[in-house]
DNA sequence: CATGAATGAGAGTTCATTCAT
DNA sequence: TATGAATGAACTCTCATTCAT
């Protein structure tokens, strides 16, 4: 029936607008200080629509974020696909990072917001598992090219490709999260006085994080790239 | 007067202990769910007392984070006036965020739960400029040794040690973030399909840490450090 | 017209059959507690459809009550005009209670459900004269022997045979409904202390409901027969 | 401290005028349309003051009936001590129904608005096991003295005195409730049509319940009377 | 200094009902 | 006739904050 696949097709065309909508929210208020009225609102729909799009708001945030998990899975592997060889492989990490951080910086905060100390208890939730499921696929995505780098003899056979991939994605992690918080809180939102005003320090919402991630890359694949393996340099 | 500084002293311990409260609440609820209820129920004052305090929740707690920071300025300073030389006292950065994460892991998460995403707005708060001002500190404390390292010719003149203390510390702390969120959040709160159960990613909650920090400053301090110098060897 | 009929006789089944999910809903989960939400999605129509065929909740509850009210003059005049002569055609009021009660327990609390500290104003309803008027024709049958047997000489001629009515049928709904109510509120939903665990007491619940709704009958009854007649015995 | 007690007690105070505003709405509007709002706004607190004394709907409303409940059976209590022996004993607890009745008649609704087809699930609740010790022992007090009567050989020894005790608890509620009923829902809430309009069931309403409740405990008792015994007459 | 009492403002959630199709 | 979609109005409950004492 046509009509019926049209019905489903704008429901879930409706459903993706709210998604979108409570992301917007969620990255400019944080996640508990979002309201369903809020979003509601903003989405031009009464609090009690969004009930039907979603269970409650804690299923709403998960959607939301197995989204945002979804999209950054596939600029991993867009990246990936695109480079020539297993080192330029290993490279793109680095850079689908950063491309990711650059086209959708807002997404890549979403992604970051999962602190523990903070964020709603996801495992009580049903979209839970699938929320893990996307983590451990990136992770596996990371690591990829790493365990073939080593299978392949180019990186030392004492690695641990595992503790690789965390160093590649926590380095980077770090340093855009850092410049998106400088971005947003820096010496926008406070006035200082004019003794810090100048220091040296304040170079740091400057500094070239493009460079900084590649070069992070570089350190720590070059610390476990096998002795006397020239195939590529730095 | 005696009797004025003997009051003034009794209240500013009162002011701590109520700052230790708190800080114990923050930590095992979250930020958002700590209630202004609970902190004056567990300090044994009343809700009211605490506003004699602090004027109002932020302040409560952008007090106890700066308390935080200047722990672990405390640490960061004991570790590198314990090295006996510029490459020790490059290497302590990486042990001091191990010692302090080690000793105080409840306060290392709250230090990393300034995400702007998620918390208070501290720009509307009095004391966030000394809490700017900490911030500061830390990294003025990180980045010493190794300006000091470019100057003395040991690393590559041109070298950024802003750059540098960037990716040492966001390394370190993406690390020790994942160590603690896993840690928490693991295995142990959601009960995962049998499919995923075993996979190799599992082992990511108990890889060495310790390892993996120091070696990615192993490995930034390595692609910097001149060519030639040998005076200090992986 | 036959197409006409066909079609007013599939409307009334689609009516009755609405109305009889909606009943064992309304027992299942109280009146407040059920919505139209389940009854529609339990009937396997949509919720607008339930407003086709009733007008709003109330009138969907009012039918439903009507209903079992019928079923319940039903049995009431089945017991009489089975009964052979006028003493037993009194005695048949009780028996028809408890025979009414086994069969349908649930349509007996729905019957005693409209209590007017707890339910919907059925004064704002169409239906409610209906309802009101099955509420006479319970009363008529169940005085008709009464006023009979007091015309016939068998009971004291000053008697009133409302009252007698009223004692009959109050005494009888009362027994059963604390059966009722014990048999589902009792000592299965709560677990209480030792000391009143096996007091004398908890044999309330498994008291000869029976027994006691004749009892009370015979009662009654005997204490308005006409002094001298011996007619019946106890 | 006589300012602690004083505070105390004037905490009691309002506690009691709250629960005293909370009875009134809960007869006026049944348990279920009772809102929390229309209970602040008459007892003149906000809200949120309600839930300084109440943790929450339910306890109000368990509260609430537990002091109807002990109300009711210090008038039970009451009328058993003033009366002179055995015989008047057991005819009181028809009087004190009737004079609960009267003095209380929202009480009395209050008490009997317990349908389980319709009301909160008590068994939630912390106060619940309360609610139940007040409910046995109101069995308690009506069996009592006919336990007594059967244990001095006035009634017949085989004699249940419970069963005896719930027809008299039961008859009477059920008359007293069907008057209640009538009073409030009967010919003032509807118009009923001409036809309806004078019926001899009309005369209803106006029965004497009082001749109604004492008749019905008289010929409860007189069928359990040892044969043979006179000490009391109808 | 300390606090019991109170509350405004708002959170998430539910449900009977309506209406365009 | 049937329904998917939408919603207004209400609900219970929470919490940071204030103020009189």
């Amino acid at each position: 029936m046509g009509i019926q696949e049209r019905k489903q097709r704008e429901r879930e065309q409706r459903r993706t607008a709210i998604i979108n909508t409570a992301m917007r929210i969620f990255l400019k208020k944080g996640l508990a200080d979002t309201t369903m009225e809020e979003i509601a609102a903003k989405a031009e729909y009464s609090k009690a629509t969004l009930y039907l799009y979603f269970k409650n708001k804690e299923e709403l945030l998960s959607v939301t974020i197995i989204l945002v998990l979804k999209q950054f899975i596939a600029v991993l592997e867009e990246h990936q696909s695109r480079a020539g060889n297993l080192e330029k492989r290993i490279k793109s990490i680095g850079e689908a990072y950063l491309d990711f951080y650059d086209r959708f910086p807002g997404h890549f905060k979403l992604l970051n917001s999962m602190n523990p100390i903070e964020d709603f208890d996801f495992s009580k939730n049903e979209g839970c598992l699938e929320l893990i499921a996307m983590n451990r696929q990136v992770w596996e995505v990371v690591c990829r090219p790493i365990v073939e780098a080593i299978r392949s003899g180019i990186l030392e056979s004492d690695t641990d490709p595992l503790e690789i991939g965390v160093m590649l994605w926590t380095g980077s992690t770090g340093i855009l999260n850092l410049h998106s918080h400088l971005k947003h809180s820096g010496p926008h939102r406070v006035e200082l006085p004019e003794e810090h005003r100048n220091s040296e320090l304040s170079r740091i919402s400057q500094l070239d994080y493009h460079k900084m991630v590649l070069h992070l890359g570089d350190a720590v694949i070059s610390s476990v790239r096998k002795t006397g393996f020239r195939g590529w340099g730095r």
